[in-house]
DNA sequence: GTCTGTTGTCAAAGCGCTTTGGAATTTTGA
DNA sequence: TCAAAATTCCAAAGCGCTTTGACAACAGAC
């Protein structure tokens, strides 16, 4: 069933039944309603293929995934994504993912671009000096990216959260409980979120005039495996630090497991505060000790960057180009006073 | 730059440039090399969607992922997708993505068949009784099932390892060691791979009359958290097993680290197999104590797919409809003779 | 010299949709 | 009442590719 036969069925021109069909003003309402009637009857669906050539518009936006050998493909990437994924069925979009090698990742972003497949790119896991911003802005394709690169001017649309701002509060926080021991437990070193909470801790910690000791940071992919190790590690320094900040709450889980298994107890011998991405199988009240977080969600930030990318591509906008997104600090029961 | 443009740049006829590019054998060589020259120097690329119109066929491949409130978006899944998208690019294919709760799979499944934008399906993590298979048989769209479905008719095309001669053949050893008491790490209870792994393990033990009672299998999904929760458990029964088979080294992970803080040692007071798909970041060559492992690389099976998905798609076939791979038993140190 | 077969090329007909530029028809305003 | 404006619809021209059917041009066979 195509748009001629629907046409010739109804006594209408193609013309018509197109227009009833996208809304356009210039159609009969009761026209209309005889249309969407018909398609309800037939089943009728355009041909996509047939669409996309007429408009222009694929009706999808791409994404690389990075997925390679030592590559975590990790639980914040299929949050974020169900985000994403939610908003575009509601526009009868799709994606066009590309898995590609980290490495390669400017490459792959150029194949999906030139493929022809995807109306718009969507990028995060930036990085400082993100490689792949030059790329985007010479590409005349919409693109967004989730994060910001850090050390690149930001003249590129984006949403980010204020991940300095979060982690300088977590850290105001835990001074004023009277810690003066911090250790940070980070994303990988070369990713724009781990740098900016790290200068968020950092710049907290200066206007006291302390510092963070390099042995007091750990960079590293989030998985609680990774945050059980580097915790252990923490534990085992001379002075060992009674203040922990965790870039997730994947984090936490293996530094807790950590604490816990050293005998020591949260919120009195360690306080911690994680930055919380609301992982709905990781909820931090359901910690055996209620977690203190920073919390944002990635699931919404999806959401937005969703509609955000659609609404361009649809030129429904105009959109903020630039977002920058509050967390919230939420106190539980893993901060305490620092112990003397 | 279109094919138009290009054609009379040459002075040729449209049909004698989309033939050269598309290796048809009755265009001289001298003049396809002068297309495919003139192709390099101009940089033209045909426009997809009009090539899906013209072909009907639309060079992507759908599937749809499990992502939702509760859902572990896991490695395996990652690992897979990599072969999948390794073979996919190699063809200049794309894959379509629709993220769906896992409890509205058939839905979303009949989303993306009838969106237009797939030529062919994809599905994974089967079920005993897999509500899909039935809507996929329907749908006169090429599908491929990594998997199979327990209780289905298997009259549908699949690729599958054998999982219950896997976990029979990892039994019979630890049976051959002089164990008696098995326990079973195994993934979700519904997966057809788990049913059938189990099978598996209880039909060895059967020949010996032996039996796996119900507190020594424990279904979950396969994060290391699970694996090491549910071994802890297995060593508080009276009657503790002293042979473990594992779904996952995934699962081992977690499982290994509750035997070690048990003050137990891995390969003499307690054994186990574990079935190892190959994730790259965790080899179990590299545990400390190595592991004993039934082997199958997820990745190779996601090029595999991709391969004869894409093949059907553009009638290369005839492809075997069903393969299922036999699996390799490696012997390591995790393996011992039974404590007495 | 005609006839059959090959080989290399082309014009033109789709594929199924959107959109442009009117053309009918009805409503409005004076 | 009639011209102008608004409303409703249509025919036809693309979008950029593939593919069908036909046609020159040339070779070798008779």
């Amino acid at each position: 069933m195509n748009l001629k036969q629907l046409s010739e069925m109804l006594g209408l021109s193609q013309t018509t039944v197109s227009r009833a069909l996208n809304g356009y003003p210039e159609v009969n309402e009761a026209t209309r309603e005889r249309v969407l009637q018909a398609v309800q009857e037939t089943g009728y669906r355009p041909n996509k293929a047939a669409q996309r050539l007429a408009t222009g518009k694929a009706g999808s936006i791409g994404l690389v995934m990075p997925t390679a050998p030592g590559h975590y493909s990790d639980v914040h990437f299929g949050e974020f994504l169900t985000g994403l994924g939610e908003e575009a069925v509601r526009h009868d979009f799709h994606f066009v993912i590309m898995p590609s090698d980290p490495d390669d990742e400017v490459a792959a972003l150029r194949r999906l671009a030139i493929s022809g497949n995807v109306d718009a790119l969507f990028v995060a896991y930036m990085r400082g000096h993100d490689p792949r911003l030059p790329l985007l802005k010479s590409l005349s394709m919409p693109f967004l990216v989730h994060g910001r690169s850090f050390g690149t001017e930001p003249d590129y649309p984006y949403l980010d959260i204020d991940n300095e701002g979060a982690f300088y509060d977590a850290t105001r926080l835990l001074l004023q409980l009277g810690h003066t021991r911090f250790g940070l437990l980070n994303g990988p070193e070369h990713l724009d979120f781990a740098i900016r909470r790290r200068n968020g801790v950092v710049s907290a910690l200066g206007e006291r005039g302390l510092t963070l000791p390099d042995d007091c940071i750990s960079h590293m992919s989030m998985t609680d495996e990774h945050g059980q190790f580097a915790m252990e590690r923490f534990l085992q320094l001379p002075e060992r630090p009674t203040a922990i900040l965790c870039s997730s709450t994947v984090l936490a889980l293996g530094a807790i497991r950590a604490v816990t298994q050293a005998g020591l107890k949260l919120g009195e011998d360690i306080s911690l505060i994680a930055h919380d991405d609301v992982l709905p199988h990781l909820k931090p009240e359901n910690f055996s000790v209620p977690l203190t977080t920073t919390r944002s969600s990635l699931r919404a930030a999806g959401v937005r960057i969703a509609q955000r990318l659609i609404g361009t591509v649809k030129q429904d906008g105009p959109f903020p180009e630039q977002e920058l997104w509050k967390t919230e600090l939420i106190v539980r029961a893993s901060t305490g006073a620092a112990p003397r």
